[in-house]
DNA sequence: AAGTGGTCTAGACCACCAT
DNA sequence: TGGTGGTCTAGACCACTTA
């Protein structure tokens, strides 16, 4: 005992660094599932041969990135999306006044097809790859106000079927959550302004040419991996996009 | 030496809670600036009486919340609003490819006047309060973006001046808190496609009646106190609204 | 060279959970 | 009772900045 190194004995950057990643890679094979806990710190401190104190460094981060959940005398566990934590995280679609509802999910389309060019770009996937598409229509109390259109590579959700998709309790991310073992952690969106046109304009309820926001979204999981892309129109006339941020990174 | 205990030896809570919770008091009181540094690590170690690590775990948070950042071989120094942290920070408007440019700002107008019913219930003003008034536009590579209207208590900003604006170096944001010491620490913005009507869409190089995002943000500084008021039209022809988040809270 | 933060160790005891 | 995470210590050496 008693190295007392402080860089590195291999490779480069600090040694919480490497045992950080090298949990966030066996997190992304599949090594341990949502909710799983992952090995005690004690015995991870044997398995990498560093003081618990390093392990802790590496799960802090990962903790704070929240990607693990610690829970005293039980263990530390990976987090996972439940419909609560989830649902009103990552939708922003609010009423004018501010108050939330759940919105109500009509599914219009399923099929598997070609990607395009910018399916295929944000997906990092090749162009021809195929893919899963479906549309949805969302409601809040009655009224439709956004209709989605959502890309997954055919590859990583195999056996992916309507079915599967119109029985699901929860939200979409729990059932990649659940069946497939993806876990979204990060989200992208580009949102612009347009003039909603023939089939999603009637489905709005909205005049052609009315202004709808048009969103571009990406949802990534471990590693920067591109999920799922999801195009979606959203009626702004009496709901808004609500974006809230502090302070940070 | 060797005083091993865990939770506390006055009050509750954990040490380092503690001791976070006096040094951010000592911040708020001004002991320390923007841009000041704290003492060393050692020399709290002694003054607190505790060991270098328990400090470094309080410190640890601070700048986990942005209150402090660390320099090695430097010190610790009290966080302050930067063109780079900043503006980046809370401006989310970026060219169609995702890359950022720096935005040109252009006073259009300066004004005190009165809240109306809108201004007054964002701001927590009673209606008829005296706010001061300003439009901007903002150009990317020479081409108009963005056009803000921006309201403020004129109790609050006494004696803000056109002059002030224009001849700041920073943010705005920067302003607010190097001429007033008030911090933005929260925003919230709330999102709608509009069409653009006939100054503001010339402002933008649009047709009228072209679809653009309207912007609707209150900037908070510490205890939820709104600070600001800020309506913004955006043009989204070339550019799209970014918005990014990861799995948090 | 002196001082600062950055990393790491080895071991102590506490708080909590399951059994 | 045994295992897990939570806090704290005292001391080592490294990396960086400043003078």
């Amino acid at each position: 005992m008693a190295r007392n190194f402080a860089s590195s004995d291999m490779a480069h950057g600090p040694i919480y660094k490497r045992i950080k990643n090298q949990l966030t890679e066996r997190l992304a094979s599949g090594e341990w599932k949502p909710n799983e806990a992952i090995p005690s710190e004690t015995r991870l401190a044997q398995e990498f041969d560093v003081s618990i104190g390093t392990i802790r460094k590496a799960i802090d981060e990962l903790v704070a990135d929240k990607i693990l959940v610690r829970q005293q005398g039980r263990g530390t566990f990976v987090a996972a999306h439940t419909q609560d934590r989830f649902l009103y995280h990552f939708f922003h679609v609010v009423n004018e006044d501010g108050t939330r509802r759940l919105p109500v999910t009509e599914l219009l389309a399923f099929r598997k097809e070609r990607a395009d060019e910018g399916v295929a770009r944000r997906l990092f996937l090749d162009r021809g790859a195929r893919v899963v598409h479906f549309r949805n229509l969302l409601c809040i109390e009655g009224a439709p106000v956004e209709v989605n259109d959502v890309y997954l590579s055919a590859d990583r959700f195999a056996d992916f079927t309507r079915d599967l998709l119109a029985n699901r309790p929860g939200t979409i991310y729990q059932l990649y959550q659940d069946h497939y073992g993806i876990n979204v952690i990060r989200i992208s969106e580009r949102i612009r302004s347009a003039a909603a046109q023939h089939p999603e304009a009637q489905l709005l309820g909205l005049p052609g040419g009315a202004p709808v926001l048009a969103i571009e979204r990406t949802a990534f999981t471990y590693g920067e991996a591109p999920v799922e892309l999801r195009r979606s129109l959203v009626n702004t006339e009496h709901h808004v996009y609500l974006n809230e941020m502090a302070k940070q990174v």
